[in-house]
DNA sequence: ATCACTTACGGGTGACGTAAAAATC
DNA sequence: GATTTTTACGTCACCCGTAAGTGAT
């Protein structure tokens, strides 16, 4: 059989059509090269070049020859990337979400059910999160439709209500105690991030006057809003997570909106019901 | 990137199941494959197995890398056929016959313009020869079809009369000089090579009386003609070349039918005309 | 005790690099 | 003279086999 290191080394010729300047690519020297294409030729049975005395290019046989070898050498490299994602995918538990919220603190539970295995965390629309679990891209979502299918599991998660966080200053702190609704702000700026998934399209369709300056990175947005003065989303579960009540420099005011409220699920394939065993038994146990 | 040896190793592990099956059946000692295992895992970064102290299995990662290294392996081999398939078709000329008689006249005069080219010879029905002229099986086929397409050369090549092949003794032999005719001889039997081509579906077609005994050997066919007194087929073209003219045990006569005359073609493809110049200028030089 | 696998060790193949020669531009 | 390829030669990497060790059957 014909090693690797050989079909490398032609497929490098083919491309750079000198013996020096492919050797000096694939960092070998040039006469090992030389070596190694006589080396193939042998190996074949076949002349694969057409020689003079200082000039070495590839006959017919020789350009079929590198073309599929280039061909193999793409089928070795796909074959290490699947193999190294698949394990990856044995390792890692993958979630999808439809709302930021829970992406705060579910990691750090799953982490302490399952210490060796990695968290990837994704967050996409509800169509995207839904079909990423079917096709196994996630092993669990959370998702804000309680989608139930014979194949999925799904189990009531939390819900979050969403605040408004304005300075101190601002007019409708007098709604402290009360909270206030979608209206009564309808028409204020926001300072809000860029993914925060269905709250975008629930605040934009109630506050149709209002404007939003998305921010795509967390930290620059937190920043932008502690230096202005600018309205800003939070809802109960970033406010307890990021003890964000202790910040003097906001006030918190709950939407009283029923749309303020949104209720999440956590949707598991039935298939990953022993995989995922702990964590639903986790679930179920709160 | 991963040699091929390493594949090898790992799709025999997965074949025979232990190390020492694996290595026994790819001939290496069994420490040699445990180490390209874990040089394998090394490589790729992964676990591809489950160890207990005295028995190795494949995980399921381990499964599906030997599956995509099997995929590659074939694909190896699959190129070294091509690349030794393709380099025997540059240097031979392969020809297809719808009859035999040129077969044993045309490798001559080939190998004599083409003497560094090899030469293969086959025998099919009409259907099959055009069919492997356009898909490059053959370089040039002889064909009793005078195919006339714009992608074809066709060279009229020159005609074949059947001659009945008898004993002295044989009756019919009085016809010796004006020739005979297909009816006169239906109901004998004829000793036959089972490889005649056209020739067959016309001696059944005209004499369907008779009986055939077909040889599959050329040899044998003429030793059993030899050591019998039945009749047998010859044209002109086999006559002058085997001299069986000098044979005094037969007796030839030609058959005066006009279906007993097959003209014949060689046909070549229009994008072969450079390549096969040489033979192009003999047949019209004739 | 046997089997299956891993680790340790020494040996040989062969792929490598350097050097030199030959040929072309 | 610079570039390109091949041949020659010595070196070193690495793959191999043998031997020894460990644990399971």
């Amino acid at each position: 059989m014909i090693e690797t290191y050989l079909l490398e080394a032609l497929v490098a010729f083919n491309r750079y059509k000198t013996l020096s300047a492919a050797a000096e690519n694939i960092h070998i020297s040039q006469p090992a090269l030389s070596r190694s294409m006589q080396k193939l030729e042998d190996i074949l049975g076949v002349s694969l070049f057409d020689r003079s005395k200082n000039k070495i290019t590839l006959n017919e046989t020789g350009k079929m020859a590198a073309s599929l070898a280039e061909r193999i050498l793409q089928e070795e490299e796909e074959m290490i990337h699947m193999v190294r994602n698949f394990d990856s995918s044995l390792h890692t538990i993958s979630i999808g979400y439809s709302i930021p919220g829970p992406m705060y603190e579910i990691p750090s539970f799953i982490n302490r059910l399952y210490p060796d295995m990695a968290i990837s965390s994704d967050m996409q629309d509800e169509e995207m999160i839904l079909k990423g679990l079917r096709n196994r891209r996630y092993n669990l979502i959370i998702s804000t439709i309680n989608h139930e299918d014979d194949d999925l599991i799904s189990i009531p998660y939390g819900s979050e209500r969403l605040y408004i966080s304005l300075v101190p200053a601002h007019p409708a702190v007098t709604y402290k105690d009360q909270g206030l609704s979608f209206k009564d702000v309808n028409g204020e700026t926001f300072l809000m991030s860029a993914r925060v998934g269905v709250w975008e399209d629930i605040v934009r369709e109630k506050m149709p006057d209002s404007r939003f300056l998305l921010q795509n990175d967390l930290d620059s947005l937190s920043e932008v809003v502690n230096s202005s003065s600018l309205a800003s989303f939070a809802t109960d579960l970033t406010i307890r997570l990021f003890r964000a009540d202790e910040n003097p420099s906001r006030i918190f005011i709950p939407f009283n909106d029923k749309e303020a409220v949104l209720s999440y699920y956590c949707i598991i394939l039935k298939e990953n019901e022993k995989k995922l065993d702990r964590w639903i038994r986790f679930l179920n146990g709160r």
